[in-house]
RNA sequence: GGGAGUUUAGCUCAGCUGGUUCAGAGCAUCUGCCUUACAAGCAGAGGGUCGGGGGUUCGAAUCCCUCAACUCCCA
């Protein structure tokens, strides 16, 4: 079989991934072995992947892959959610281009041309995933909005509402003019916007005189019921209860004294705008105030607003403030800034509006579910990093009802029914609403009543991911998949989810199953640039994901994203992080080259070789301990990190350069085979980080005979006895040797002779591999060491060089009282320490005992430097 | 305004309940090498008062206080 000189990712990618999926290696079905299960976080049906999905898809497909591999029957479940609000948004507007307005489509008319496009677009973003080499049983991928999964989500409202859950009620929402729909808090953006406060004046009708307001909202003036000051404020108490003129609209409005209002904000005199603010609101309520609405759905000003009819509100601010100056009823403007809600989706200033709404209650659900937040705090659910439990608690403490209703088309439609009198009841079917009307006393007919326009919020099916992926909720629910594989083990997704999403699933869990829907959660960072910035479409900084692939192959990207993203930390892209994955792969592709082209006798392996293999072996049982380590914590980084520098560092810098025979000469057969049972035990390893040059190797190797990589069993550390101690002081005497030439401009192709102490056990136990890493001629007689030479010094013991070279007798001085200097220090802090008492008595033992051996060893080397100067003399 | 977190080498980050010759890793940098697996490479090297100040302790990157800067979440 040819082996090409250059790794070329594209040629082989593909042809693995369809391998693997036509071989079904993908695929889990519930059996005799324990269930490792991953639900993948459902990306928007009619998204493109981003850099964001590669990174956490990449955790995920390592963690499964790695699962696989030791035996667990792995099951990563795909699919993609509705994205309600997002998709209606593309929908309209790609209708609008056409020329067609939503309002001149039916019902179902819209949603006939919204699953068009889902069908066309939709699940791009899956394969795309494949690209990437994600391994998930794509036999069951599912989505939102599927009848059995849009079954599900109908089941557990009514559920809900009938557990007294969800009621329905008149309250103050986020409303979104531009999706012109209600939004969940979680839904709605808090930003720092510059804006301007008007100071206006608002004449006295049962006084002389005038209140001055400030407000950044003067096209809400038309809504105004009152004006409010605090009882406590001295320059306004003797006006509460007078009336004041509402500007230009000539109203007439009382004021009224409430502690809510701040002294020291504006003019400490609040203009109470119950329709259009939520604190306002409140006032209007409790001091039983009316409500004058002056905006309409889509921001525009309303019949109500009586001035600027019709105008959008930013406009009509204009509009109102030039009024008012005309008519000197603006006293001053002033710069000001403050938070502003917008809409994640559509990013429009969010409107508080007084709406009728399907909410479900949280208080009662919490007191009914107390697993949702103690199961976080006592880590039967991991949170990776756990710093992020602080954040959960803080928001389950405070949490408010959920608006789960979104006045929208494409979704969950709400099984609530009303008839012609105003009277509703909820329930799955009209059929059944009817029955449900009867237990009323209301006798209907399915034709006399309405279902409730509204869909449900995106999450509100969302949350049921977990359950319903396998089928497992609903009335029509088969809990054989859902009791194998359930809970799943890990969920990899972002931060900026974790109320809309983990909280909820967690409550859902617990809700319907009893049970949390996960084990662990890993939070991955957000993707930057270089400059800290987040990656947007509008800064045109996010590098295309797929480009990536195509230029370096997914192994690289997989790993270059992977190398530089501890969780919880934010990763800052570059292209060279990605290109440090190119060059691992080039670098094992070259390691295989060398293995597979060396020529080979039947002869006895050489000492160096065998003692090299002592060395990788106790290398890779060391490396295998930690790993599985850094696993246990979701150290994913640091493991690949760890991989990379037993693949690169041990096993080609050090291993195979100690078996690699002379130029144009054969290797022993034997050290060939090791080599490659090795380099394979390595794939291995690497595989769930690098999936695709890690199989390509494999089967190269062993003629396309060896078991898939996907399957075959991940390597296990043994518990013999670690040799690596010995590896590091031959090591630094390898390095020493080095070092000694390159200061001296030696060759290292001229082989030098050393003299070793016979005390030096651990050197000489790798003798031979010592002398072809260095390439250096050991000698252990010492009477025969000669004069122009130099000491090195490895542990405690002093290794002698010869050098056929002058020696720069007085730079060697300078560089031996140099160390001297550091060791005279060094043993007089350690001496200071062991002279004081209280060391000696406080200290462990095992501490103190390590001190004294820090003083022995010391003192030992400094004796051989200072006998090594006075030979200087 | 309330809460949480971060600050260690040029960059990104490890350093667990104070004690290994504790100040580390990768990348970047510098020096020398086109040594037939790999220049996408090889062999070396240099970089840090652990944000500032104070304290506890025999001993502090690690614990406490304080100041500063930055980040995130919530209203």
């Amino acid at each position: 079989m040819e082996i090409y000189a250059k790794y070329n990712p594209s040629d082989i990618e593909n042809k693995w991934y369809q391998h693997w999926l036509s071989q079904k290696y993908f695929r889990s079905v519930p059996d005799e072995r324990p269930a490792y299960t991953i639900v993948i976080p459902p990306p928007n049906v009619t998204g493109v992947l981003h850099m964001g999905h590669m990174l956490n898809n990449t955790i995920q497909d390592v963690l499964i892959r790695k699962a696989r591999k030791q035996g667990f029957n792995a099951c990563w479940v795909p699919g993609t959610d509705h994205a309600s609000i997002a998709t209606e948004a593309k929908v309209v507007k790609l209708l609008a281009e056409k020329g067609i307005p939503k309002s001149s489509l039916t019902r179902e008319e819209f949603l006939g041309h919204a699953f068009e496009w889902k069908e066309k677009y939709g699940g791009i973003i899956l394969q795309q995933l494949q690209k990437l080499g994600a391994s998930c049983d794509w036999d069951r991928t599912r989505f939102t909005m599927e009848p059995s999964l849009y079954e599900a989500v109908v089941d557990v409202f009514v559920d809900l509402f009938k557990k007294g859950l969800i009621y329905r009620g008149t309250k103050m929402v986020n409303w979104d003019p531009a999706g012109q729909t209600t939004l969940s808090d979680e839904e709605v953006i808090f930003k720092e916007t510059p804006d301007q406060l008007f100071y206006v004046i608002y004449k006295g009708v049962d006084f002389d005189g005038e209140l001055m307001v400030a407000t950044a909202r003067p096209e809400t003036i038309a809504g105004d019921v009152a004006v409010c000051v605090n009882p406590n404020d001295e320059r306004y108490q003797n006006l509460i209860g007078k009336k004041v003129m509402v500007p230009l609209i000539n109203r007439e409005v009382t004021i009224i004294a409430d502690d809510y209002i701040d002294i020291e904000f504006g003019t400490g005199v609040l203009k109470v705008t119950p329709a259009h603010d939520i604190n306002d609101y409140n006032i209007g309520l409790k001091y039983n105030l009316p409500v004058i609405d002056t905006l309409n759905a889509d921001g525009t000003i309303s019949e109500a607003g009586e001035l600027f009819v019709g105008q959008d509100r930013f406009v009509a601010r204009k509009q109102w403030v030039k009024a008012l100056k005309e008519a000197n009823l603006l006293s001053k403007q002033e710069n000001y800034i403050h938070n502003v809600g917008y809409s994640e989706r559509t990013d429009a200033v969010v409107e508080p509006r007084i709406s009728t709404q399907w909410f479900m209650n949280m208080q009662d659900f919490m007191k009914k579910n107390p697993e949702v937040l103690s199961s976080v705090m006592n880590d039967e659910i991991n949170f990776y990093p756990a710093k992020l439990k602080n954040t959960y608690r803080h928001w389950m403490e405070n949490v408010k009802d959920w608006n789960i209703s979104r006045q929208l088309w494409w979704g969950h439609r709400i099984p609530a029914w009303y008839a012609t009198n105003g009277e509703w009841v909820v329930a799955k079917t009209a059929e059944e609403a009817v029955v449900e009307f009867a237990k009323k006393s209301i006798t209907v007919t399915t034709a006399d009543i309405n279902q409730d326009p509204d869909v449900l919020d995106t999450w509100f099916s969302s949350w049921l991911w977990p359950i319903s992926v396998f089928d497992g909720i609903g009335e029509q629910a088969d809990k054989t998949e859902l009791n194998y594989y359930y809970p799943t083990n890990d969920l990899v997704t972002g931060p900026d989810i974790l109320f809309f999403w983990v909280a909820r699933m967690i409550m859902a869990g617990y809700e319907f199953e009893g049970k949390m829907p996960f084990k662990n959660v890993y939070f991955t960072g957000l993707i930057r640039d270089k400059l800290r910035r987040k990656m947007s479409k509008s800064l045109g900084n996010s590098p295309d994901a797929l480009e990536l692939i195509e230029k370096f192959g997914a192994d690289s990207v997989r790993m270059g994203l992977l190398l530089c993203s501890p969780a919880g930390n934010d990763i800052l892209f570059d292209e060279t992080q990605i290109e440090q994955g190119r060059n691992f792969c080039n670098k094992i592709w070259n390691a295989f080259r060398l293995i597979q082209g060396w020529a080979t006798h039947d002869q006895a392996p050489t000492k160096a070789a065998n003692q090299a293999k002592m060395f990788m072996e106790s290398q890779l049982n060391a490396a295998l301990h930690e790993i599985e380590h850094l696993f246990a914590e979701f150290r994913l980084s640091d493991a690949l990190m760890a991989t990379y520098k037993l693949i690169w560092d041990d096993f080609c810098a050090v291993y195979l350069e100690a078996i690699k025979p002379p130029y144009g000469e054969a290797i022993a057969s034997a050290t060939q085979k090791e080599a490659q049972d090795i380099l394979h035990q390595l794939m291995s390893l690497l595989h769930p980080y690098m999936p695709f040059i890690t199989e390509e190797i494999v089967q190269l190797m062993y003629n396309g005979n060896a078991e898939t990589l996907v399957l075959s069993p991940y390597p296990t550390a043994n518990n013999t006895s670690k040799n690596a101690l010995i590896s590091s002081e031959a090591l630094q005497l390898v390095t020493e040797i080095r070092n000694t030439r390159n200061t001296r401009g030696l060759s290292p192709k001229e082989a030098l002779n050393i003299w070793v102490p016979e005390t030096a056990q651990a050197i000489l136990g790798l003798l031979d591999f010592v002398e072809k890493l260095a390439n250096v001629v050991i000698h252990t007689d010492l009477s025969t060491k000669p004069q122009n030479g130099m000491p090195i010094i490895v542990g405690t013991n002093e290794i002698w060089v010869e050098l056929n070279i002058a020696i720069d007798v007085d730079k060697e001085r300078e560089e031996l009282e140099k160390e001297k200097a550091y060791y005279d220090g060094f043993i007089s802090s350690v001496r200071k320490k062991l002279e004081n008492e209280r060391f000696v008595q406080n200290a462990k033992p095992e501490v103190v005992e390590v001190e004294r051996k820090k003083l022995a060893d010391a003192s030992d080397k400094l004796l051989i430097i200072e006998k090594r100067l006075s030979q200087l003399q």
